[in-house]
RNA sequence: GGGCGAAUAGCUCAGCUGGGAGAGCGCCUCCCUUACAAGGAGGAUGUCGGGGGUUCAAAUCCCUCUUCGCCCACCA
């Protein structure tokens, strides 16, 4: 056989594109699998086709891949739908910048126009997160590709809306909804965030009509005077008994409006008297319903004040409006004071702009119907979130959930289904177009111009993307999907509502498992934005460290449900690994010089091969814990450790001793068996560094067969997952463990006293071993293994017996159940190593006196556990043996 | 006003059902030992936010306080 070479530079440019085309030509990203295993599917929550994909889509995406990855490992037929969404308002705004930019805007260019030239916007950006994608390395079924716009998920929006207004879930009406002023638009509630603003609040004085007098009331918003209707106040409030009935004047406009009571209004708060505007508030909304009071809009779409308000305040803005009404107020003496005051102002989500209560016409889904078995589906524990405690969140807002607005006065959508007959004033629902039926014929039938809330397409997206509405063998096969990976802010938009479409039109939830990430911030702990220019692209880091680094450190990073602090040099945590994965393979490849391989069951287990399984066992345990739980930071750190800590550190430096051997059938067992270890740590790392195992893994020899007997497949991608082996950690296993952590202990300390008194590698020394009478399975392990404690620590020699006089003339290593005599005496200073030895007595002195009051406590004897008790036991044993050991020692130094 | 989360080494954070404080980065010393200086070996560094409690035993469970962060909410 002859040396596979790697070049001596690791770079993951060499292979990425290599690899990732393989992969999806050959198909390995297509359900396949066992059949008689359950499908894994997830469907990727679709980006938004605004812009590019950002490090939270890296993380998601990340965190995603390696979830599939490992469980096409297992053999389970596994889905990953990609798709991306239209994101409606969001989509339009940056369609409508770019138009600003070139001078012209939607109104100019037309409905027709604008919406294509959105669709190619749309193209641009889909080529480009579909490329990032590619990059990171997901192993999504492109051939299951979606948009949330496409014409299936057209027939979808369309079956939903029609049948939810059948079953009276979906009605239309006039309301008071949040109008951002700037989209021009309406939007839902979730839309709408509520951030603190210092403003004022404003006391006015109204003029009692019925007699003398005025009633005071305060506002944080005083334009709106202009449309007040009422003035309230609780009923049982002794200061208004007599004026209930009366009715108050108000100033500017004149208007004469009643003073009501109702039981809303807090006594306490200022002067316990409410102006009401019920077309600008959602209380005084409320409160206008109760009363049956006249509801007077004064503004227009563009937030100005309109024809409703006096001509002196009419076309001016909500600020402008908001002086000159207060200025008014001022001069004709119906300001009482103002005051400073915090309080929560209503940004639309999309562009900034302060949101307006405004009344107009709109399509609502009626919710509480549908959160019910929403509720109802997760009480039954059809539904779990990791981390738990996300299901109060989830709960509490279906809980006190509200209808949802779901029409927006936008051209980048799903048009509503729904035309109308202006002359007969007839309101066609429908799922086909009634304009196209010849019943119709010479009626003028008008679709309403509105489309639908974003998110009308989005909730569909575990089952629409499968084909529904039609009975598709994927829809039957594939729903319900297993997994969501989103973060915690998508939760009402889109979590819950999934669960609820879900609920409704499958029947089923549409996903078991619910993984919610944290959020990516900048190391300072600030969310990544443009405006910051804190973010990072994906697209940097994998140019910059690769793919493999990239997916790795967030897995890495991403503790179950905290943020995630990311800096640029973050990700050097991936790169380094790839690269110690690299040169490893290098060194154990460019070994393979005329060697024969031999197969593996051929070759009889020694003990550090028997220990080397058991530590891959009990990685792979850590591993597959850590995926059931969702715990990609806990698996990835498992994998980590054993290639780097186990298999690196020790096991590779071991096996040297076979490949630099004389012995050319001992160079054949020491290459092979080094190489069936490597394989099969190649398959435990593979979901979590994709590329540089399979490149590793494509230039293994093909002699290399799976140790564990699970076959060659052609592709370490859809190679079996490494499994927990019973013969790994059975007795001859646990002792070759055991004693392995021996000579480990014996290395360390070796190495240590060299460190100390700075003794180089190259200058070798004696040592003798003197294991515990209680021990004398050691002995017999130290002897087998001497070769590799010698090359390992740098010995020219290693004695193992009970001879007590060979102390003298020696440096001592103390350990649990031996001590070793380094004959080091002329390269040391034996001041110097008193010292250590005192500090190591020390030590074991406070290790012991702790262990000794607790058992010589009665109370930890009666009460702790048995196995906890005997540990103890056997651990002050075991420091009482070490001291012992370590007096002799020390003694024994100082009388030389 | 409710709810949730966080506080552990200089920095970023692990530490899961309570039983001798950990990692990465940074720092110090030595080593370019023919896989790897993106490396190897060794080392220093912690009243586990404060205070109470439960327990034989608390970083871990309970209470409380402090400080941060987030979500929800119709007090004008």
């Amino acid at each position: 056989m002859k040396a596979v070479e790697l070049n001596k530079v690791f770079d993951a440019k060499d292979f990425e594109d290599r690899i990732y085309t393989m992969w999806k030509d050959r198909g390995h990203f297509e359900p396949r699998g066992d059949d008689d295993k359950d499908p894994f599917v997830i469907v990727i929550p679709p980006p938004n086709v605004t812009g590019v994909l950002h490090m939270g889509h890296g993380l998601n995406n990340s965190l995603q891949d390696i979830l599939i990855r490992y469980r096409r490992m297992q053999g389970r037929p596994t889905l990953w739908v990609p798709g991306t969404d239209h994101a409606g308002i969001a989509t339009q705004n940056v369609v409508e910048r770019k138009l600003l930019a070139e001078g012209t805007s939607r109104e100019e260019l037309g409905r027709e126009k604008f919406v294509e030239r959105t669709w190619q916007v749309k193209e641009d950006h889909h080529a480009t997160i579909t490329r990032q994608l590619e990059k990171i390395g997901a192993s999504c079924d492109w051939k299951h590709e979606r948009f949330t716009l496409d014409a299936g998920l057209n027939d979808a929006v369309k079956e939903v809306f029609v049948s939810l207004y059948e079953r009276d879930l979906i009605y239309r009406g006039e309301y008071l909804i949040n109008w951002c002023p700037s989209c021009g638009t309406a939007l839902s509630d979730d839309e709408v965030e509520h951030s603190e603003a210092q403003g004022h609040i404003w006391h006015l004085r109204y003029p009692l009509v019925e007699r003398e007098g005025w009633i005071e009331v305060a506002t944080t918003r005083p334009e709106t005077m202009l449309g007040d209707t009422a003035v309230a106040v609780h009923p049982e409030d002794e200061r208004y008994t007599d004026l209930v009935g009366a009715h108050v004047k108000l100033p500017l406009t004149g208007r004469v409006v009643p003073i009501v009571t109702d039981s809303y209004v807090d006594r306490e708060f200022g002067s316990g008297a409410v102006k009401i505007t019920p077309a600008h508030d959602q209380n005084d909304w409320e409160i206008g319903e109760r009363h049956d009071l006249e509801r007077i809009n004064i503004l227009t779409a563009e937030a100005t004040l309109n024809d409703n308000v006096p001509e002196a305040f009419r076309g001016l803005d909500v600020k402008a409006g908001r002086k000159a009404v207060v200025a008014d107020l001022e001069e004709q003496g119906y300001l009482v004071r103002i005051a400073d005051h915090h309080h929560q102002v209503g940004h639309c989500y999309r562009c900034n702009t302060v949101v307006e209560p405004w009344v107009s016409t709109q399509w609502f889904v009626r919710m509480k119907p549908l959160a019910d078995k929403a509720l109802a589906a997760w009480r039954k524990g059809e539904i779990r979130f990791y981390p738990k405690h996300w299901e109060n969140t989830y709960s509490h807002w279906l809980e006190n959930i509200r209808d949802w607005c779901i029409s927006r006065q936008l051209w980048w959508g799903h048009r509503i289904p729904v035309w109308y007959d202006d002359d007969t004033g007839e309101m066609i629902v429908s799922r086909t177009d009634p304009t196209e039926d010849p019943a119709n014929a010479g009626r003028t039938l008008r679709q309403d111009p509105d489309v639908l809330d974003t998110w009308f397409s989005s909730w569909l997206w575990p089952f629409s993307t499968l084909g529904w509405p039609e009975q598709t063998a994927d829809l039957e096969r594939f729903y319900p999907t297993t997994s969501l990976v989103t973060a915690y802010d998508i939760i009402f938009f889109w979590v819950a509502r999934m669960i609820m479409a879900g609920l409704e039109f499958m029947g089923e939830v549409p996903f078991r498992d619910i993984y919610i990430t944290g959020l990516v911030r900048d190391i300072q702990g600030r969310k990544m934005s443009k405006s910051l220019g804190n973010g990072i692209d994906p697209l940097d880091v994998v140019d910059e460290y690769g793919a493999d680094s990239h997916k790795f450190t967030l897995a890495y990073l991403s503790v179950q449900g905290s943020d995630v602090p990311i800096a640029p040099d973050s990700f050097q945590l991936g790169s380094k690994f790839a690269n110690k994965i690299w040169n490893a393979t290098r060194f154990l490849l460019m070994n393979l010089d005329g060697r024969t391989l031999i197969p593996f069951d051929r070759i009889e287990l020694r003990d550090v091969d028997r220990w080397i399984y058991y530590r891959l066992n009990q990685a792979v345990k850590t591993v597959n814990s850590g995926m059931e739980n969702y715990r990609m930071d806990e698996a990835s750190r498992a994998v980590y450790e054993f290639f780097w800590n186990e298999f690196c550190d020790w096991y590779i430096e071991v096996s040297k001793l076979g490949l630099y051997s004389e012995d050319e059938a001992e160079k054949d067992r020491g290459a092979s068996m080094v190489l069936y270890v490597l394989e099969e740590a190649l398959r435990l790392m593979h979901p979590f560094m994709s590329f540089i195992s399979e490149e590793i893994w494509q230039k293994l020899p093909k002699e290399i067969e799976p140790a564990d007997g699970t076959g060659r497949p052609d592709a370490v991608i859809v190679g079996r997952y490494p499994q927990v082996h019973p013969g790994r950690e059975d007795e001859p296993a646990k002792s070759a463990a055991d004693g392995f952590s021996a000579v480990q202990e014996l290395v360390r300390g070796v190495r240590t006293i060299r460190s100390e008194f700075t003794i180089p590698p190259t200058k070798t020394f004696d040592v003798y071993v003197r294991v515990a009478d209680a021990r004398p399975e050691l002995a017999e392990f130290f002897r087998r293994n001497g070769a590799y404690t010698r090359l390992l620590a740098h010995l020219s020699s290693l004695d193992i017996g009970e001879d007590d006089g060979r102390r003298a003339g020696s440096v001592a290593v103390v350990g649990s159940g031996f001590e070793a005599y380094l004959y080091v005496r002329e390269l040391i200073d034996v001041e110097e190593q008193l010292k250590r030895l005192d500090k190591s007595i020390a030590k074991i002195e406070k290790g012991l006196s702790q262990a000794e009051r607790k058992l010589s406590n009665e109370g930890f004897i009666a009460k702790a556990k048995p196995d906890v008790v005997e540990a103890e036991r056997a651990k002050a044993a075991d420091l009482r043996d070490q001291l012992e050991r370590t007096r002799a020692v020390r003694a024994e130094l100082a009388r030389s």
